[in-house]
DNA sequence: CTTTAAAAGTGTAGTGATTGCACTTTCGTA
DNA sequence: TACGAAAGTGCAATCACTACACTTTTAAAG
């Protein structure tokens, strides 16, 4: 974990390499031909790989789809506990949320047009998405000095997280977001 | 087996039959060995019918488990629309989560275990659940006078719906709804 | 009472994801 | 340099689900 950068031996180099094709040779065929009328044994083939390979990096065909799975629980659990002085925990999280709104590349956004468009894609973001929920909780829960497990703390984290659903269906974003943490906020305050 | 209800055709009745035999069949084998380690041929089998003919009756393996999907959006909608005066949506919608939460029969009970402790049938019975949001979300917003859009009102069905599922973690599940539910009253009646 | 067309059901053969198994190749290291 | 673990391979199998062409049943019209 401390060390940030992996120069080590060839063989990890070889494995992310073979990791790597395989993601893109994925991402690639999926944005041309949708997620659905690709094969994982086509990707296989593109990567230069067996299927059996393919398995042994990904735990199912889903997962060549969102490689990158970042620190995004971190900046998360910080927005809870670093926050400036006299702001509410749903403000900072509506500010964090907000902010995270990004206009996006044409390539981002062909790639969040197909996650929308294809359901399975979508429920897998989702799930991975909502995988945070219990380390935003209990940062929450630290944070008012309260049982990691407490009802109140718990579902602000749900709340809070399932708003990025929400606000998909709205021409503007941010607004609906600021008018969905309003709520959580007059209700968490007036705990 | 006698014609109270539905008096129609010989035929009609015959379809239903085979439907509830399949239905039937798919509960007792899951209950008996667990979803997982049921195959739809050996329901189909079970119920006496080829597996072409299952899937005709039933969109997947899954919809096997919730045959019964009854009224419960009215039910919803009316907890949203004919509450008592002076008492708020979110406060209506409490009473209605909280008197739904049944201790229920042993089988019942059963039931639950197993979809709760199968990630397929849990999130397909989440699916189904959250398919009634728009629905309550139409209902408040038609009576607080919004559009049918409206960010708040779409939001607080979200999280009512929701709720369901948080409370499962608790151990007193009508305190934990109460409390999610008193969140949710007080950011709806500051707005 | 016959005819007829749709509905219900069947069996076969396929696709596509995923797993288990036994095997070879490739490194890192003692 | 030899050895064991890790990476990769190919094959066969399972399982959900679909397409297709087929037979049987039944409702209803003639």
């Amino acid at each position: 974990m401390t060390e940030s950068t992996e120069p080590i031996g060839r063989r990890e180099r070889k494995k992310a390499q073979t990791r790597q094709a395989l993601a893109d040779a994925a991402l690639r065929l999926f944005l041309e031909r949708g997620y659905d009328h690709v094969s994982v044994k086509e990707i296989a083939d593109a990567a230069d790989v067996s299927v059996t390979t393919l398995f042994k990096h990904f735990s199912g065909k889903e997962a060549l789809v969102f490689d990158q799975a970042e620190d995004i629980e971190a900046e998360l659990v910080s927005a809870v506990r670093d926050r400036r002085p006299g702001q509410s925990i749903p403000q900072s999280l509506c500010d964090h949320m907000v902010r995270s709104v990004h206009g996006g590349t044409p390539e981002i956004t062909a790639f969040l047009r197909m996650v929308d468009g294809t359901p399975v894609l979508r429920d897998y973001a989702h799930r991975m998405w909502m995988r945070h929920e219990t380390a935003v909780a209990q940062a929450i829960a630290a944070e008012v000095g309260a049982p990691d497990d407490d009802v109140r703390c718990v579902a602000l984290a749900h709340f809070a997280l399932e708003a990025r659903h929400l606000i998909k269906a709205y021409d503007d974003p941010r607004q609906a977001t600021r008018e969905i943490f309003a709520l959580l906020d007059d209700g968490w305050s007036a705990g």
